[in-house]
DNA sequence: GCGATCACG
DNA sequence: ACGTACGTGATCGCT
């Protein structure tokens, strides 16, 4: 498209303010010093920006409505009747949008008995005899009539970053009419929302047949004789006045009376002194940020916090029943929360901060109470870290309004610190000092003794965490994630709290019995590989046993690294036979990997008291959505070897008589695929529940029975299977099943032949992430990929292949979420003692009594199945047995 | 502190 | 012709 000189921008003013008034209702504290309302502002701000940065006009006006009698009330005096009044609080606003306005250097316009409507109805035509390109924003459709080769209307969306763009081809696809045939639309259906009635029981369906065939309400009437007798033609006869009438009040006047040409519409300058304090005056910290590049708060020290240190005799000062959310900052001394200790917490009530080192004061009055009183909404930082602290003091939190760790995460997971001072300095609140600069690092590393020194950070925490909270609510809801945040991430937290605290129990003496028998079977490896060699050498050093493998035996290189030679499996697998080294060495390997990681890891995570492993889930730190597990690693204990199998004969149910139990979702990346891409071949497979890669396989292979798939077979067709979902590579492919990347080729392009609606999927999402800048889950988890465009081959096939995979992973991730919070919920509605203990990405493992097994069995398969509604059926399998090795 | 390796989905 | 499958964490040796 060529770049025109001049765009004239006519913004609906009344209607955007409505808009932007409902899009961030009841999100946070949306008010200013002095309590004036300020959503409706902020957003109609933002969306300023945005247009204006769209299509940088050069000519701006914002139409009002002048009052509420106009022409049309004349004509018919129950136009617009009905309406509900403007809430209070969006009307006290107004005034200060056109102040905002005024500041921008953008005219704002009213005229008397006439609409927005009117006014910018009548200059737009008057641009476009200039020739002037006109783009009109608002939230209203019926403004839409005004679309032309020249005019673009564009209507605001549910979010408020997005507009959907009217030009008369858009019109068509939309209604199958022509711009102006949407007036006849309206006379003939008439408009619920502006009060008038168009003809009996001729609804926009209706109206729309009608007027293609007659073109107008002229048309309908001119050949009113010609239509067959029915309901509708003695509607039509009798409505005729209120039809035409209708027509005329739906008809946007393209000739008011203005007393303002189109050289007032003018840009002006933007007024940076206005701007500024108007910024001030509705407390619009982070655009007085973006404005002046500073932050407003720079000029306050650290110090200037207020605050109450407690003691018991303080106590009395907190206030009892807080009017309004209250931040909670707890500070531990370390990573492990479920066993480092306490160093203080951090209260702000009311705009008053309380503090103290000694966690004890949180069990008394009135403390306690405000912590745990479901009435009482807490805002924090980690509520998962902060539920697991005070559990350990004997206190439940159960109402968290807003966690700044999680609402970080879901707006942005490309940039996922987990501390608070980074987290709150991303979002533009500058004024804590991340942990690291404040305690010092490594051997540095102190708190400080100093109370005022220690609550000045902590103070800022919380002052962060409540400062923070309508900015970053605000943003969660134009990305249309509040629900991922309420519905889902935010109870999730708790749940994961309640796992990570019941822990599961390692029978300690069976993890010790095989550390014995390994650690004599690898002194005889070890022996037998320093024979082959002809000399001692440490095994575990890569570098030591390339120099023993490729110099001194003088075995072929396969493959090198940045260091020197590789001597990954792959590696040595090719190498089998050649030298008996070669079994040894693997087989060392795998047992000293066992060993070290596995035996000996294990038993140092395991806490004295209960003889159990408490994982922490890291709910914030993919960039797909997945949790990790860590200290222990609880996600990545071995299953594929026999031998490395056996380690989960230590993980046991912690009461005698009760079972291990375990869940799994089958192939549900793939039936998640087969749920977005739509593909009817894929979908129809799983819906007669048919083994999937065998299907594949028979497609690709081109077999017409299942008998035809022979194991082999069927592994390559697995391969392919995942292959798709990880974004394909005929490269990547090749290497997995050991055939020629011609061959592989071969089979990816069957596959696209077999299951087009995949490759429209992985076509489509690839471009919308180049569009878009990011790609999302079934729940709206977005990822963003700034690789998408980048000029290098390799880094923007990587971030391709990611935009292809991250849906679907993050999709599966969403799911068994839902099924996490659904099954917590089920079991404590049921009062039963089972207990939820471990996630791993596609399975849940659980305790379950001997006598709840028969209920729970169908209990789970149930919740888990019904997690979510999609195209295809979900399928999970279940198994249980008295230790972890034996739930298969 | 980083790369190589290998455990998992 | 590019260089190569998606997402993690723990351990080791070596700088």
């Amino acid at each position: 498209m060529t770049k025109q000189e001049n765009t004239l921008l006519l913004v609906d003013g009344n209607s955007v303010a409505f808009r932007a008034f409902f899009a961030l209702q009841n999100v946070g504290s949306f008010t200013n010093h002095d309590g004036l309302h300020t959503n409706a502002v902020y957003v109609f701000k933002k969306i300023l920006d945005n247009i204006l940065k769209k299509y940088s006009p050069t000519n701006v006006l914002v139409a009002f409505d002048a009052g509420k009698t106009t022409f049309r009330t004349k004509k018919y005096s129950d136009y617009k009747a009905g309406r509900a009044k403007t809430p209070g609080e969006l009307s006290e606003q107004l005034p200060y949008v056109r102040k905002l306005l005024a500041a921008y250097g953008i005219k704002d316009y009213e005229l008397a008995d006439y609409e927005a409507d009117d006014i910018i109805g009548t200059l737009s035509r008057q641009g476009e005899a200039k020739g002037y390109r006109v783009v009109v924003v608002t939230g209203d459709r019926d403004l839409t009539q005004l679309t032309t080769d020249q005019t673009t209307v564009s209507v605001t969306q549910k979010g408020f970053s997005e507009v959907e763009e009217y030009t008369p081809a858009h019109v068509q696809e939309k209604y199958g009419l022509v711009p102006r045939q949407i007036i006849d639309m309206k006379g003939l259906a008439g408009d619920n929302s502006d009060n008038y009635p168009g003809v009996t029981k001729v609804g926009e369906k209706t109206a729309i047949k009608l007027l293609k065939k007659y073109d107008s309400v002229e048309g309908v009437y001119e050949h009113i004789d010609d239509m067959k007798q029915s309901k509708m033609k003695e509607h039509l006869i009798e409505d005729k006045d209120t039809a035409f009438l209708c027509k005329d009040l739906a008809t946007i006047k393209t000739d008011a009376p203005l007393t303002l040409g189109l050289e007032d519409t003018k840009r002006q300058e933007l007024n940076e002194t206005k701007l500024r304090s108007f910024y001030e005056e509705l407390d619009f910290k982070s655009f007085l940020k973006e404005l002046t590049g500073e932050d407003p708060d720079a000029t306050k020290k650290f110090n200037e916090i207020e605050i109450t240190l407690l003691d018991e005799s303080q106590l009395k000062k907190v206030p009892a029943a807080p009017k309004g959310p209250v931040a909670f900052y707890l500070e531990i001394d370390g990573k492990n929360y479920h066993s480092a200790p306490f160093i203080g917490f951090v209260l702000k009530i009311d705009g008053q901060y309380f503090g103290a080192r000694d966690v004890q004061l949180l069990k008394e009055e009135p403390l306690k109470q405000i912590l745990t009183d479901p009435k009482i909404k807490m805002d924090v930082f980690d509520s998962k870290r902060t539920f697991v602290g005070l559990n350990r003091l004997g206190l439940e939190m159960t109402a968290v309004d807003f966690d700044l760790l999680l609402v970080s995460y879901l707006l942005n997971n490309t940039e996922n610190s987990d501390d608070l001072g980074e987290l709150a300095g991303l979002h533009g609140f500058d004024q804590v000092k991340t942990d690291e600069q404040f305690y010092g690092k490594g051997a540095k590393r102190e708190i400080p003794s100093d109370d005022k020194k220690l609550f000045a950070h902590l103070s800022h925490k919380a002052a962060a965490i409540a400062d923070l909270k309508s900015q970053l609510f605000a943003e969660l809801k134009d990305n249309q994630q509040q629900d991922l945040y309420d519905e889902m991430e935010l109870p999730l937290a708790l749940v994961l709290a309640k796992m990570e605290i019941a822990g599961i129990t390692v029978d300690t003496d069976r993890l010790e019995q095989m550390q014995s028998e390994f650690k004599e079977r690898l002194a005889q490896v070890k022996q037998e590989i320093f024979n082959e060699a002809g000399e001692e050498f440490n095994i575990n050093s890569p570098k030591q046993l390339g120099h023993i493998l490729f110099e001194k035996l003088e075995l072929p290189v396969i493959k090198k690294t940045k260091t020197g030679y590789s001597t990954a499996v792959s590696v040595l697998e090719k190498l089998r036979g050649m030298s008996p080294i070669v079994d040894n060495i693997l087989v060392y390997r795998q047992i000293s990997k066992l060993q070290s990681t596995y035996i000996e890891g294990l038993l140092k995570v395991v806490f004295d008291k209960d003889q159990k492993v408490h994982t922490r889930y890291t709910q914030t730190l993919t960039a797909t959505g997945r949790l990790s597990s860590v200290d222990p690693n609880l996600q990545n204990i071995p299953v594929r070897l026999e031998e490395g199998r056996k380690i989960r004969q230590a993980f046991v149910p912690s009461h005698p008589g009760w079972q291990i139990f375990s869940a799994d979702y089958s192939q549900i990346e793939l039936r998640v695929l087969a749920h977005i891409s739509g593909d009817e071949h894929m979908q129809e497979a799983f819906k007669s529940d048919r083994d999937i890669h065998a299907n594949t396989a028979m497609q690709i292979f081109g077999l017409d029975s299942e008998d035809e798939v022979t194991p082999n077979i069927r592994r390559q067709a697995k391969a392919v299977n995942f292959g798709i979902v990880y974004g394909i590579s005929d490269y990547g492919l090749s290497q997995n099943i050991g055939i020629t990347r011609k061959q592989a080729k071969k089979f990816i392009d069957t596959y696209f032949e077999k299951f087009p609606g995949v490759k429209k999927y992985m076509d489509d999402i690839v471009s919308h992430a180049r569009e878009e800048g990011f790609v999302e889950t079934i729940f709206h988890r977005r990822r963003y990929l700034p690789d998408i465009k980048h000029k290098n081959y390799n880094v923007r096939s990587f971030a391709e292949r990611t935009a292809m995979n991250s849906p679907i992973q993050g999709s599966a991730a969403d799911i068994i979420k839902v099924a996490m919070i659904n099954m917590d919920k089920k079991l404590a509605e049921k009062k039963m003692k089972t207990k939820m203990l471990l996630q791993v990405h596609d399975e849940l493992i659980f305790e379950v009594p001997n006598e709840e097994l028969k209920e729970f069995e169908d209990l789970v398969k149930n919740v888990m199945d019904s997690a979510v509604d999609l195209n295809v059926p979900l399928k999970v399998e279940c198994a249980h047995g008295k230790t972890w090795f034996n739930a298969k």
